[in-house]
DNA sequence: CTGAAAGCGCTAACAT
DNA sequence: ATGTTAGCGCTTTCAG
């Protein structure tokens, strides 16, 4: 692998002169440019990211914190993030906790500031005195997916308004006539659905119906499968689900199927995200869809200008207050899995 | 953040013997070392990883290239390779091809050597001549998932007997009865699925069974449902369907609900690979799997070991002759949406 | 067993 | 418009 000096000798001109062409820096002679330009693809240079970075104060990737990427809403938040970053010129770098504070904590303690010069979180069950810790030690961190826009955490964040979606879930499914309806949140250690629930509960209080089943469940399929059919079985006049996500509720629509019931004839099930699966399910899911890509985007243009900002800074301590981005609402999107409930 | 001289400034020695205790090095007494190891973490001093990478010669990620991280495959391979990786201290950047090579080459262009030590190669539809090309540069490439033990491309490579998968798929839905069987698949652009309807055509002829139809589609659900479609169009005697991979065999278990046709009852259907929503699906698709962790496995230790002797050889050009490993044979998964045929 | 010194490949003032 | 000079933070011979 040639080196800048390289290209520079066999330019005949400096190392910083080369430097200079290559970023567009100084100006440079047109001549002298193209000289070194034909060095630069003569020799097939490509600059050294690793020195660039070690030289420049500042490395070229981002981390993107994720309790597991077999979660499928991850690898679509994924890409979109990959892509926003590669705007800026970053990497990113898969960061999977599995749930786990500790992993959370080494993949920081690792990586944040030398490898990387920011983190993205999602819901991957870090401790947030480990991200209070690698911001304080002056890498910027964000949060992707903050529930509550009327809370904000102590840290940068882009919070989605998932009351909201709750409720547009609980709305839908009182317009359409249900009264018997069962629930099903996500548990995620910290109860971190508990937002999209209380949406939910304040459109049916409001619209005077009786409250109906609740039943906590791990976010997967399966565990929407076990808390539907639990739900299910002990009230069997319930005539929806709702579910904190998606993959519970396509869990739901599992249950039902196995039940015998049709769905949405005999059960309506909501969910809320859209993830792709959401479409492609038989019947495919009505959901309340969250806007991903521009939450990705959203964060990470966040992120570079807390990068920016904090390399003005002195030691690590940035900005007075803590900046919050709000996402576009989230919206019901409607399709096969619910209807109006039929008289049984 | 504290840096190493920080360090040996705190602990009254000097740089080297800070980084050989943090190495375990050259030997150091005791009391030193314990001394070092107070300092450091009483100033919470963290390796800057971008300056390592850059004395050392190497860095500390692996890059995995992938077609795009949303098909469902990836992240779960991606996410063995992240395990695998973190064994020998390798963090792993995703790159995201979209198929498109030039992306591709663009991402092998600046990371690979500079940032990323080794490159796993998914079926990211990247040009062979790049990939030649940075190997020749002196980073290390593997194939991650070849599909003919016998015909070596010309990189190092895992290899998954993927005719045999075919065969095992043939053979299952003709041991069931199955004589009208149809055939969905992958374009991939280079027909990188063909080895696996090869083996499946082989078993059909092996059986004298009339051959069916065949339709290509891409690897998404949607395209297996087009297929299925087109297939059951032209075909409605057809009482099973192969598809070369589990998405499209999931797509065509949709179409057959669509059509109003059983699963296994009127149609049975068998996938390839095994990825976790072939578990999660209703019902359960039955399917050949490729033992996805293993191979994941294999692919980070063996560029390991090219990594490693690389690092002995002079400039770029390595070994003599191409490396292939060989995973354990795909086995026939059967769940529910296989069955004998029935009589129409 | 520990220290001194050179340098990885690049950037960034500052000179010229 | 280009060259000089210092490092960035760490590793690594080679001395002492």
């Amino acid at each position: 692998m040639p080196t800048l000096s390289e290209v520079a000798r066999h330019a005949g001109v400096t190392p910083a002169t080369v430097s200079n062409v290559l970023r567009n820096r100084g100006r440079v002679g047109a001549t002298t440019r193209q000289r070194v330009l034909d060095a630069v693809d003569a020799l097939g240079y490509r600059p050294h990211l690793a020195a660039r970075a070690l030289a420049e104060g500042r490395a070229p990737t981002l981390a993107l914190m994720v309790s597991s990427i077999a979660n499928p809403f991850y690898p679509e938040f994924a890409l979109a993030v990959e892509h926003a970053a590669r705007g800026s010129g970053h990497f990113v770098i898969i960061c999977n906790t599995n749930e786990d504070p500790l992993t959370g904590r080494a993949y920081l303690d690792q990586i944040a500031g030398t490898l990387s010069e920011g983190v993205l979180v999602t819901n991957a069950n870090l401790d947030f005195a480990d991200l209070h810790a690698t911001e304080a030690r002056g890498t910027p961190v964000v949060l992707c997916m903050w529930e509550r826009p009327n809370e904000p955490p102590g840290l940068p964040c882009v919070a989605v308004d998932f009351r909201l979606a709750g409720e547009l879930a609980g709305t839908h499914l009182l317009t359409l006539g249900h009264r018997g309806i069962g629930a099903i949140v996500g548990s995620k250690a910290s109860g971190i659905h508990a937002a999209r629930y209380e949406g939910f509960v304040d459109a049916v209080r409001a619209a005077g119906a009786p409250k109906g089943r609740v039943k906590h469940a791990p976010d997967t399929i399966q565990g929407g499968y076990t808390a539907a059919r639990a739900l299910l079985e002990a009230d069997p006049t319930l005539t929806a689900i709702f579910a904190t996500n998606d993959l519970p509720a396509l869990g739901a629509m599992h249950a039902a199927a196995d039940l015998g019931l049709n769905v949405p004839g005999d059960l309506s099930v909501i969910g809320i995200t859209d993830i792709q699966l959401a479409r492609e399910s038989r019947p495919a899911l009505t959901t309340v869809a969250v806007p991903t890509v521009e939450v990705a985007g959203l964060a990470v243009s966040l992120l570079r200008e807390l990068i920016e900002s904090s390399y003005g800074q002195a030691g690590g301590q940035v900005a007075t207050n803590v900046p919050m981005r709000i996402s576009s609402a989230p919206q019901l999107v409607i399709r096969a899995s619910t209807g109006a409930p039929r008289p049984r």
